[in-house]
DNA sequence: CTCAGTGCAAAGGATTTGCATGCCG
DNA sequence: CGGCATGCAAATCCTTTGCACTGAG
């Protein structure tokens, strides 16, 4: 179906990006990979630490800071609160995130790849006719979730 | 063409919405709007300070939120730096946006009418099956500007 | 042994708030 | 007059950094 690492070899491949800055993969970084997996959305760092006791802040701060500049994590950045982190898109599926302006929660889901496709045709023309270089596009729902609704 | 209130007008929305939350339409107040007016996209407090050296930081910030409150600003938030603010929606046009990450510029850009309304019919769809009650949408382009290319 | 990783505490930067004064309605 | 607005300075909140210690290669 498709091309993404399964979830036995993601820890492999995480392996390989730090290793390929020097890095390494210790109990803590994994834990925070952990985490991201099993989150349905990206997670705040609060959150992290709620999850994991074990986790110190400054620390987890530090590691995400790794885990992005090697590309396994993505910061995403959200109205009020704190930044939220998720995993990158090459490791998960292409998504976009559903907003509730009342708790803050995010939650993932995706369009039908038809739109993705013309999303992308209207893109490459916006680029060709402003010179603007885009690397990712960024496409968000903001309101009430169902709880908070 | 469209039914936003022209220049002329605007100002007298603005006060009409301020007026309705018991606000007064002070000098200061005045000044950010037409800040707002003039730029082609969402602007810091920082660029909004240092273009109109009479407004104090602490009072920039809380008229930001007043104008925010009674809905005539809308505070658009970007990866790094601090956040940035444009006029609401209803008194603009609807548009996206294009994010430099290495100059922090943020430019305006929007897509056909057509396209904007496959968007509306998949964001329904969602809505429908999660539940959630969206209020609007973000579309953001995320890269590198012609100048930083 | 050496250098990356960790945790604590202190520092930083953006934004908010307390308080006294000025001014519009 | 009464209350919103304003500016300054102090306080907060999230995030980053300095430093000494631990542990893996």
């Amino acid at each position: 179906m498709s091309s993404l690492p399964g979830e036995a070899d993601l820890h492999v491949t995480v392996a390989q990006r730090l290793r390929r800055d020097h890095q390494r993969y210790t109990p803590a970084r994994r834990a925070l990979v952990e985490l991201l997996v099993g989150a349905g959305g990206p997670v705040s760092l609060p959150e992290l630490l709620r999850r994991d006791v074990a986790l110190a802040q400054s620390s987890t701060y530090r590691n995400l800071g790794v885990l992005e500049a090697v590309g396994v994590v993505h910061r995403v950045v959200v109205e009020g609160e704190s930044a939220r982190y998720e995993l990158a898109e090459d490791l998960t599926e292409h998504h976009h995130h559903l907003i509730c302006t009342r708790c803050g929660a995010v939650r993932d889901f995706t369009i039908s790849p038809t739109l993705e496709r013309s999303l992308a045709r209207a893109f490459d023309q916006v680029s060709a006719e402003t010179g603007f270089r885009p690397t990712h596009h960024r496409l968000d729902l903001i309101g009430r979730c169902e709880r908070c609704a």
